[in-house]
DNA sequence: TGTTGATCATGC
DNA sequence: GCATGATCAACA
């Protein structure tokens, strides 16, 4: 990626500490260290953020479907704030198995890997600061109560059912109570391999399994 | 103003 | 294309 990439953190207590070091500070001057240039606006870098976090906290997984901190078994979440330091944006978690479904259970998706442990890294995203003037927050490690998991263990069955019964036309980003669908691809007319309504292979929009905004303000609100 | 749907960058 | 990292922007 770029000079200075960080050790790989031993174990949790490591890596929080590294993230409270972070705390406080500003994008500019983390990024300056690193290496890294700050972009005027993330209009065409949307990702910078997260990217330049992941790489001074030392995350591994690359683009991989695993754990950013595989070796932790943790996920790195960077959550825009608003005015207010609540989450203004929903946090995208994983990419939808379109075709490859059949028979997968919750304990073995990827979604639920993610969502068994996740360092949440609030960062000011309000527009009227400069980006390299947004600072960046207290971390929180967190993983989801009992209750919080049976909900999300819901809604993602919910949703792997609408899909593997082709009912794509009713997939949309209205269901589900803390985990939505919502299209995540380069443009309206992208297209991943499915299976419609008959079983047959088809083509639709790819999409990718989303937090919604309220959740994540719950638990950053709870937890710091 | 909050949500939903659309879009941007990068690596392999 | 699919995985990662997300934010943008239109509309109710």
């Amino acid at each position: 990626m770029k000079p200075g990439k960080a050790e790989i953190p031993c174990d949790e207590r490591e890596l929080l500490g590294r993230a409270f070091n972070l705390a406080g500070r500003s994008l500019g001057e983390i990024a300056g260290e690193a290496g890294y240039a700050t972009p005027v606006d993330l209009k065409h870098a949307k990702g910078w953020v997260g990217e330049l976090l992941e790489h001074v906290l030392g995350a591994t997984a690359g683009s991989r479907p695993v754990p950013d901190f595989e070796n932790l078994g943790i996920e790195l979440k960077t959550v825009p704030l608003n005015a207010r330091q609540q989450p203004q944006e929903s946090t995208f978690v994983s990419t939808v198995p379109m075709a490859s479904i059949i028979g997968l259970s919750w304990l073995e998706s990827t979604v639920k890997a993610k969502l068994d442990r996740v360092l949440w890294i609030p960062v000011e995203a309000a527009h009227v600061l400069q980006v390299a003037d947004r600072r960046v927050g207290a971390p929180v490690l967190w993983s989801p109560s009992r209750e919080d998991a049976a909900i999300l263990q819901e809604d993602w069955e919910e949703h792997i059912e609408m899909i593997a019964l082709g009912r794509l036309e009713e997939l949309d980003a209205r269901m589900g109570t803390y985990l939505q669908v919502r299209p995540k691809a380069f443009s309206r007319e992208d297209l991943t391999a499915t299976f419609d309504a008959e079983g047959v292979p088809s083509a639709s929009l790819p999409r990718g399994f989303y937090l919604r905004t309220l959740f994540t303000r719950r638990i950053l609100g709870a937890a710091g």
